[in-house]
Formats: C-alpha cells, structure tokens, sequence
DNA sequence: CTCTTTGATTCGGTGGACGCGAG
DNA sequence: CCTCGCGTCCACCGAATCAAAGA
C-alpha cells in the first residue's frame, strides 16, 4: 500500500492518473479510531447494534431559492424540525414508520431472532481466523490490484465459500469471507421463494379487487366480462406455475373471445402467467430495422470555404463536413475537443475519399480548422429548416402520412405471435459523437451503420427481413433469452447498440412491474440491512467498515453505485468511485458532496452524516491519501452488491434509489389533505414529485433562455404596477382627499418606485406604441393592396403617430405635476379600484409562475416520474382525491403504466 | 453483454395576446 | 364607449424521441 505501488498497478483497475492506490491499511487502528473521534465512546455506544439511525441525525441541506447550487460552500445548515427543503429528514421519519408498522407482524420475530444468534455467533468464532486470513491474503495485494483472472478466481471462490457456509472452510478469500458473514439465515427458506410469491399474490389481491372496483366504478368495458375474466386468470394461473412457455402461449387465446385481443393491447400480462424470465419469447417475427435516409449532396452553389476559397468535396467529406456545420451555433463550436476530434476525424475521411479541391480541380489541402468556414452550409440547412416550417399545412400532412407508411412495417412485431410495440426501430444515423460532459471522444464522428454490421434476432420459422437492396445482414441468431430484435456495434466506443421493444410493450411493463416489485419487497429487509450496515460502520475492518460507509452513502443520499470507469470516458463518479476531492467534512458531522455523476452531472449538496460516519470518512481520507486516491479503495460495488445478496435477491444499490423515491412519494401522499381544487392537488402532487427529483439529483440545466425569459417577465409585472399606481393616481384625480386616509394603499410599489426607471418605462411605451401603429399601418395597406385598392400614404401614418406626442406630453405632464388625469368615459373611483384589483391579481399569478418557474428550473420531474415512483403510488392518488389521471400521466405514460392503472384501488399502498 | 436510466433535442399542440366586429 | 365572442398567430411548454451512460 505504498505509493510504488501504483507502478504496477494494472489497467484493469481503475487507470485513472493517481487514482485506485490502496492506501488504508487492513484493519483500523484502534488508536487511528480514538484519535478521530473523542467522543467515540458515546457513538460506538449509540451505534451498537440493534440500535436504529437516529432519523434526525442525517437531513438534508439544501441551499435556498436562488437555484444556485454551486453557493452551497456555506448553506445554513436546517434543522429537521425546519421542514421545508427537507425529503431526507422527513424520509427518514417515514422509514422508522414503516418498519414499525412492517415489524407489527411476524416478520419482526422471525427477522430478530437470527439476528441475535449472527451477533452473538460473529465476533466469538471466525473472526480471529478470518482476520488472519485476511492479512495473509492480502496485506501485500490490495484488492485494486488484483487482475481480471485473479477476479475470477475469487469468484469463483465465493461461489464455492457461499456452498460451503454452514462449514466455513479456514482458508477463504476475503471476498468469501464477506460472503460468508452474512448469517445463512438471510436468504433462508421464505427467501428463496419469495420473489415469487408476491408476485402471485399481489396479482391475486389486484384482480380480486379489481372486480370489486369495476363494478363500482364503470370503465369503458362491460363489468362482468372483465371481473370474469380476471377471475378465471387467477385460478388458472396459480395451479399451473409449472407449465411455461407453451402454456403461456395458449393462454393468450383466451382473451380474444372478447374481441380482437392478440394484440398487446389486449393482453393483459399482469393478469396472466409470469413465465420463468428466462426465456423471452417462443415465436418472433419483425420487420427489421430502418435505415436512414441515404447522403444527399448539397446543390452545388452551396460550398464551404477553406480560406476563403469555395471548395468541392467528395459527398462522404462533404456529408461529415455538413455534421459540423450543423453545430456551427451550438455550443460545441466553441468546445476545441470536439473541433480537434472532429476535424481528425474529418481529415481521415478527407484522405480516403479524396480531398477537397477548389473549383478549378486544384487539390487543396486541409490543415487548419481555423481556415475553414461552413457557414455557407450552415446557412443552407437553416434556410432549409425555415422552408419545411413554411410549408403549407397539407403539404406538412402529405409528409407526415408518408413518413408514417415508410415506418409502418417497422412499428410493430409479432412476439409470441402477439403484436407489441417496437421501441427504437430506427438506426441510429451518422453524426458527431455527443459526449456528455467531458468525454474525450466528444466530436469523433459515429460512422453510418450498414447492413453488413446488423444483427438480427428472429424466430427460427419467421421470415427473415430482406436487407436492402445489394446488401446482406451481418448476422441472423434465434437468441430466445434475449429481448432484443437487432443488435450493432457502433464504432465510437464499440458499445453494442439494441432494437427493442417500445416501454409500453408488455415484456417492459413485467420487467417494470417487477422492479417496483422487488423495491417493495425491500421493505421488509431494510430494518435489518440498515441495523447491520450502522453495526459494521465500526467494524476494525477497513474492507467491511467502507463497505458499511459506502451504502449507508446509498441508502441516505440515493448515490448510485459507482462502477469503474475507463480513461476514455468522461470523469464521472458513483459511491464507490468516489475520489478524496469529491468530499469536504465540516465539523461537526457535515459533508459537502461535489462531484460529477451520471452524465456529468453535477451533485452538490451539503448533508448532516451519522457521526460514525462521518469519523469514517474522515480515516478514509487520512493521509497519505491525497486527491485522485479513491475514497472507498478497498471496495468495488461489487462487494455491495455482493453483501446485498445475503438480504434479498436480487438486491443491488439501484434497488436503494427506486425504493427510498417511491417510498418517499408514499409518504409525501399520505401527508396530503383532500382539500382544495384540482388544480391545488396538482401542485401539490408535483411538489411530492419535486421532493423526489431532488433526492435522486434529477436536474436539468436551466434552458438559455430562461434568465432573459425571467428578465421579461419581471418586467411585465413592473408595466402592470406601473399601470396599477397611474389609476390610482387617477382615482386621487376624483378624490384628492383620499390620499390622507390611506397613504399606504397609494403609495408605488417598491419595483417601481423609481423616477428613472419610470422615465425609462414611459419611453418604452411610447415606443410600444409606436411599433404597433407602424405594424397596423402595414398589415392595412398589404389588405389594401392585396384588394387592388391603393395604399395609404405616408402622411396619414404620420397623423396616426400623432398620438404618441400626446403621450409624452401627458407623461411629462404626469412627473412634473405628480397627478395623472382620470380617464374614461364615466370614470369613478369604483371602477378604478375594480381595475386595480384586476391588476392586482394578475400581477400575484405572474409572481407565483414566476417562483415556481424558478423553482423548477433546475430540477427534472420526469425521471422520477417514469423511472423510479411506482405509478401505483399515482394512480391511488387520483383515485382518492378524484384528480383525473390524465393530469398525472400524459397518454404516453398511460400507456406505460397501463398495468398499474387497472390493478390498484384507493386503498393500495407501496 | 443486456437492459434501464438519463438529460438533451425536437416536435407539436395550446393558451393567451391581439385584432376585429357585433351588440 | 365598453364588452363579448370569435378567429388567428406565435411563443412557450410539455410530450415524444433520441442516444448516451450506467448498472
């Protein structure tokens, strides 16, 4: 674990410059432990095992309004009774609620008594041993630097050590030995079967109920068929649980008796038999995939320039060429790694398919990105943008309609002989590779995929798509494992490229339906997991106590795993990759996290930790560790994942995010009153989303134009308060005395109190004005015209702008005299004041869309919404408030989530 | 490897501002 | 003069699509 060990640190691990050392040695120093901490006496105690988080201790601080994350350096830290922008704390409350209510019933014995027993066994026998073992192993072989085949080894090794748990063998790798802690009892009996049991019963339950509901509540079909049919299903399926594949393609017949049912449509899977989740399919019949569009060459008067000279090239050169000139405004044409890996690229395309030549057929030779100019190109195709957003409302149609018949084909499959859906048929076209955030290969241009690289999985009897014209498919397979119907590999990363079926097929709805599944079945192992976890945070292991940092990070703060990553990827990190330089401790127990996640996206946020925790991460980070060293470096999230397993099947830190989002969501419901209208159970309902978002770090990044759209609105909440004090100003005209009773009410608003603004904004409506006479003046004399009639002269626009004298006049007036003249035809005070409330509430509304906008405008709701809130949790939240879905879930999503619809009644809960 | 998650981009519909005429 | 209803147009917003990135 010295620092020459990185010279012989393998690539296979992280390559990252100083990144992936060990550092920590094996075993916590007891005095290491004390020094960090002086009141470790007191925390150990309170973190015995057994007992549970304290909920407060971890909330979540969140900076302010401004939406100005990156301030977060100094947010005032909130305290948990300070609810407001907190869903951990609150989240937290909620879980202590559940397990309560979960342990009411008999899974709290049967979950105490072993746990007692995997205590009381754990630190008597092994642990000697294994701790031995562990040094031997591996005190000169870090676990980061092991290779791939001693990786395998191991894993081998813990399968085997998994086997063998009753009898541990004496010498087991570490990765075994982690393994085989975990009491045997965790995935005992009720385990194994469990994840199909829920399964069948909550299909049982929602059919059951779902008779009783259709008869409440009429849907569009008949009731007694549909109760009749769910029933008929149940009882069928339960028996037959053997019976796969065939039996599952006969039950599909069942239904169409009720009308033409084969088609996805129809088939309601999850009242149906769940086949083994193996294979995917039995029969498979499709239509391929659709190509793009061949290269068209540009007109030729259409030429980019290399400097200054009009140039020809090949239609290959030309079509790469056109890619960047598409970018010519984007923010990419400033990025230089994008311009140098384009223009490499370029280059190399310009010499294989010969290079660019200027009009006389003289070679000119590219060398220098900065002498070439497309904008010609560039204003070629916004020219021709403008052209297809002209065109007549038929002509759009006559496009679209045969658009649509070219993809028709396409848009379908037969899957079991069912019609479903097909997601992404469409290949993938050439472009510059789009690199998120700072991916080296950003601008690398992604070659156009051709048949010959295409794999096709299709059903053995089906018949093949023919390829097109003078082209053969790469490859045909009849893999009936996989669900994918074509396959590529695209040749920026060489990353394997699926067709598939759309979400709303049936297979993405079971493969949905079980992951909210298997979310909730995390509910009655996390009492336990999180008991252990808290228990380990102070394990004298350093392999084990990061392991227990590292998910109590997952659990609380939703981070995701962290996989490793390569060099050529952008720098992007998850739990376990996280490095020295993405935390910050702050005493007493806080951390600022900042660093890039998924998609380069940044995460930066200041939480209150467990004090465990937090004396974790502070060894963790201890010298000689410096930035670039991992933060975790003696876990990987495969050794989470493989700790996750003892608890549940299945169980991977991503259960962790949909868990703990739709949970939160629960609870965020459960809290609303059913008061209000629509549109306030609405908000309410998207403020509970929001709460999610932000839990899982859901942003997006504030559209351009959203601080000059701010700056407009602001300003038009300015001219109405403008215009709300000039009537009462008015009203003073009428009713001097006024003034003296209620100086307040007659007072400018503090925007605009403000003589030189006001002098400002005057001008600006006289110029508003203007404009709008100018504009009618023209719009009537083309009428004009248009009729044969002749146009207006220029002297009448002249008396017609006569006005805008008057109105300067009158303001000068106005600020002289300080008194606005009442206008109108009868003006009264009543309707003056009748005016200004108007005003009045407009100018509210603007100011509340305004906030919300702000307030959304770095958050993303839909990610949650689709991914990770079970849409159970809002479809009971329509039903019990009778807001209608389609408010909740627009027509895509409802067909999503068409099997969470119609299984739950009001009383469902996640 | 395979499939899910993700934010960006593009698309398309809508609401509200505006003009007009009738009452 | 004011109000109301209707039509038109375009900015804007949410939905659909896309493809990258992560597990």
């Amino acid at each position: 674990m010295s620092s020459s060990d990185e010279d012989e640190m393998p690539l296979a691990r992280r390559p990252r410059k100083s990144g992936g050392r060990v550092v920590l040695p094996d075993k916590i120093d007891p005095a290491v432990d004390r020094q960090m901490e002086e009141e470790s006496m007191e925390i150990d105690a309170a973190h015995a095992p057994g007992i549970a988080i304290d909920p407060a201790k971890a909330s979540k601080v969140i900076n302010g309004t401004s939406g100005k994350r990156k301030a977060a350096m100094k947010p005032t830290v909130k305290d948990e009774s300070d609810s407001d922008n907190e869903p951990l704390s609150k989240r937290r409350r909620t879980v202590n609620g559940i397990s309560r209510h979960q342990l009411s019933d008999e899974s709290d014995d049967s979950d105490a008594i072993p746990l007692k027993s995997s205590r009381a066994k754990k630190p008597a026998k092994p642990k000697e041993q294994s701790e031995s073992d562990f040094e031997a192993d591996d005190s000169d072989i870090p676990l980061q630097k092991l290779s791939k085949e001693k990786k395998e080894i191991e894993k081998a090794a813990s399968k085997q050590a998994k086997k063998e748990k009753a009898t541990p063998k004496t010498k087991v790798t570490p990765k075994a030995k982690a393994a085989n802690k975990r009491k045997p009892k965790d995935e005992s009996p009720s385990d194994a079967s469990d994840s199909d049991v829920p399964i069948a019963k909550q299909r049982k339950t929602a059919s059951a109920k779902k008779g009783k509901a259709v008869k409440k509540e009429e849907d569009e079909e008949p009731t007694p068929v549909k109760g009749k049919k769910a029933k008929v299903k149940v009882e069928e399926a339960a028996p037959k649980k053997t019976a796969k594949g065939k039996g599952k393609a006969k039950d599909e017949e069942a239904p169409s008796p009720e009308g033409e049912d084969e088609d996805a449509e129809g088939y309601k899977w999850w009242l149906a038999e769940q086949g083994d989740g193996k294979q995917k399919w039995e029969t498979l019949q499709h239509s391929g995939v659709m190509f793009p569009p061949p290269y068209e060459v540009l007109p030729t008067n259409i030429k980019m320039k290399y400097n200054g000279v009009p140039i020809v090239l090949s239609p290959e050169a030309e079509e790469v060429a056109g890619f960047m000139a598409a970018l010519l405004e984007a923010d990419q044409a400033k990025d230089q790694k994008f311009i140098e890996n384009f223009f490499a690229d370029w280059k190399e395309v310009l010499k294989k398919f010969g290079g660019a030549k200027d009009q006389n057929g003289k070679t000119i030779k590219i060398e220098s990105y900065d002498k070439c100019d497309f904008r010609p190109m560039f204003e070629y195709f916004t020219a021709q943008k403008e052209a297809k957003k002209a065109m007549s409302n038929v002509e759009k149609k006559a496009l679209k309609a045969e658009k649509e018949k070219v993809e028709e084909p396409y848009q379908y499959c037969q899957w079991n002989g069912r019609k479903e859906k097909v997601g992404n048929f469409r290949v993938e076209p050439p472009g510059l590779f789009r690199g998120r955030g700072e991916h080296p290969k950003r601008g690398m241009l992604k070659l156009r995929v051709q048949p010959e690289q295409i794999t096709l999985n299709i059903g053995k009897e089906a018949t093949v798509p023919p390829p097109p014209k003078g082209h053969k498919w790469g490859n045909i397979v009849h893999n009936q494992t996989a669900s994918w119907l074509a396959m590529w590999t695209e040749n920026i990363n060489n990353n394997v490229k699926y067709v598939m079926l759309a979400v709303t097929s049936s297979l993405k709805g079971q493969s949905d339906f079980k992951k909210y599944e298997k979310a909730r079945e995390l509910k009655k192992h996390i009492d336990k997991i999180r008991r252990d976890y808290t228990r380990d945070l102070s394990d004298k292991q350093t392999m084990i106590r990061q392991r227990a940092t590292a998910i109590y990070l997952i659990d609380k703060f939703a981070l995701r795993a962290g996989n490793e990553k390569g060099d050529d990827e952008a720098d992007t990190v998850g739990c376990c990759s996280l490095r020295y330089e993405h935390i910050t401790l702050e005493e007493p127990n806080l951390v600022h996290f900042k660093f890039l996640g998924k998609d380069s996206i940044q995460f930066d946020q200041l939480y209150t930790v467990d004090k465990q925790v937090f004396k974790n991460l502070r060894i963790f980070k201890k010298a000689p560790k410096a930035p670039g060293d991992d933060l975790f470096d003696r876990i990987q999230t495969k050794h989470i994942n493989e700790w996750f397993k003892d608890y549940m099947e299945g169980l991977s830190a991503k259960v962790f995010r949909t868990y703990n989002a739709s949970w939160t969501m629960q609870k965020e419901l459960a809290e609303m009153k059913n008061v209000g209208t629509v549109a306030q159970k609405y908000a309410a309902y998207n403020e509970a989303n929001k709460k999610v978002a932000i839990l899982c770090n859901h942003q997006r990044t504030k559209s351009k134009m959203h601080d000059t759209q701010m700056e407009k609105k602001m300003y038009e909440i300015k001219a109405l308060m403008y215009q709300k004090w000039r009537l009462k100003k008015m009203i003073l005209d009428l009713e001097p005395k006024l003034k003296k009773k209620k100086p307040e009410y007659f007072r400018p608003d503090a925007e605009i109190d403000n003589d030189e603004w006001i002098r400002e904004h005057q001008e600006w409506l006289v110029e508003e004005e203007k404009k709008k006479i100018e504009k009618k003046f023209a719009k009537e004399n083309e009428k004009l015209l248009e009729n044969g009639e002749k146009e207006m002269k220029a002297t009448e626009l002249k008396t017609r702008l006569g006005v805008l004298n008057d109105m300067k006049k009158e303001f000068t007036k106005e600020n002289s005299s300080g008194k606005v003249a009442a206008v109108g035809k009868s003006p009264s005070v009543e309707k003056f004041e009748e005016q200004i409330a108007k005003i009045e509430e407009k100018v509210q509304t603007r100011i509340s869309m305004m906030k919300d906008k702000e307030n959304t405008s770095e958050v993303s709701l839909g990610t949650s919404k689709i991914n990770y809130i079970d849409p159970r949790l809002s479809v009971v939240f329509c039903k019990r408030f009778g807001v209608p879905l389609e408010k909740i879930f627009a027509k895509a999503l409802r067909d999503k989530f068409k099997w969470a619809i119609e299984s739950v009644d009001e009383n469902w809960e996640f």
